[in-house]
DNA sequence: TCAAAAGTGTTAATAGTACACCCATGA
DNA sequence: TCATGGGTGTACTATTAACACTTTTGA
């Protein structure tokens, strides 16, 4: 396409719902912003893209900035435009989801970025369709976790399968039964058993890991 | 967001993969542009995005302008942003599929704007990124097509159930039984017998028409 | 009369769902 | 000793896939 005449340019920003799985829910990592009338509110994370980086490079740094991880894993969702509440200008946001294991989260960056965790049931108000954002990036994760082994990127390395139904109960808002989801689980090849327990039960129960590395395509 | 200092502008434009269904099989609709060296190019129709409309306004506007259609169905696809071949500007493209029944396509519109249907499976070389989003929405409609009566937007108003099989096998690139598929479509409720026959074959087939209106939401 | 597409049911395989008891251990 | 979560198998149901012959009629 030539640019033969005037048209208009619009600012772009990439936003990013980062999911992690902590206390057995599901949580979307939100960055807190005081507003002038000392209220202040929560939004996704995000920044707008610059001339130098591509929208998915774009993604890498935000994410990068506000997770502290490289080569995070993540999708990109949806393309919004709105006219902020507090602005006469145009923005054009493409929205991202991440997932990450919360155990690699540095607390530190909680107070430098103003972020918290927060329970994915239990999500404020957010900017003008950000929780609509939040509701599609959930359901993809869900479609996805189905034939995928997303889980990869939300659990730790090791992990036990009543750890890992949780977290499948936790996205698809669901419960299911422990002896289903185990065939399931294992009839999907993607996790193994290791020789390692966990012992944070009485009884104690076999740690498992995903077969494949955490080193799948981020794009 | 405020923006509080200096950040970059982009140029967006809508493009779409406009489906439709000829000759017994899926075709998008092109738009040939010649270069400077005289050669002709292929791409996905589109535009820039106006200051005074949204998103998905400006994909209806184009899609208006291209099909000569009102209320078209479409489905945002993806964001993609490349640096076009012949410019150094940096562009956001927002990808739209849309639907349409071929019958509605007005020939003049193809001189008019140098457009032509093409087959799915014999897409020349697109712009950067284009045959990729073709196939993606190919994905996207063949996922939807099982679940919702998408058939209805690419069809006229009365087929054949041989017809709406075939419509099927094209976008899903597969062979279906007839006595499965016709269960299944009949099962699904979507469509229903009408006491008109089509004669184009020698022993004539019974037409059938969706239940719902064509009026289902667009966006 | 025959070629071409329309129409029509049953069976087998697979996937998914429901369900209950014993085990090992730390407190 | 007992409360807690770990671990295990089978039967039923629903969905999906495979498969072949008869009918009508225009050429």
């Amino acid at each position: 396409m030539k640019v033969t005449q005037a048209f208009p340019k619009f600012y772009v920003s990439v936003d990013c719902v980062v999911f992690g799985f902590a206390e057995r829910r599901l949580k979307v990592l939100l960055f807190e912003h005081h507003q002038e009338s000392g209220k202040s509110e929560l939004s996704l994370i995000g920044d707008f893209v610059q001339n130098d980086e591509s929208v998915d490079s774009s993604a890498q740094r935000i994410l990068k900035e506000f997770t502290g991880l490289d080569n995070i894993y993540m999708q990109q969702l949806a393309t919004d435009d709105v006219v902020e509440r507090d602005s006469d200008e145009r923005f054009i946001h493409i929205v991202y989801y991440a997932l990450m294991d919360v155990e690699n989260y540095n607390p530190t960056l909680s107070d430098i970025h103003h972020t918290q965790w927060i329970d994915v049931d239990n999500i404020p108000n957010l900017r003008a369709g950000q929780n609509e954002m939040v509701q599609k990036a959930r359901c993809a994760v869900g479609k996805n976790i189905k034939n995928e082994p997303v889980g990869s990127y939300l659990l730790p390395q090791y992990f036990t399968l009543s750890m890992l139904q949780t977290l499948y109960e936790s996205i698809l808002d669901t419960t299911m039964d422990k002896r289903n989801f185990r065939r399931f689980i294992l009839e999907k090849d993607f996790v193994q058993a290791t020789d390692m327990m966990d012992h944070s039960s009485r009884r104690g129960a076999s740690l498992y890991r995903f077969k494949i590395l955490n080193s799948l395509s981020h794009t």
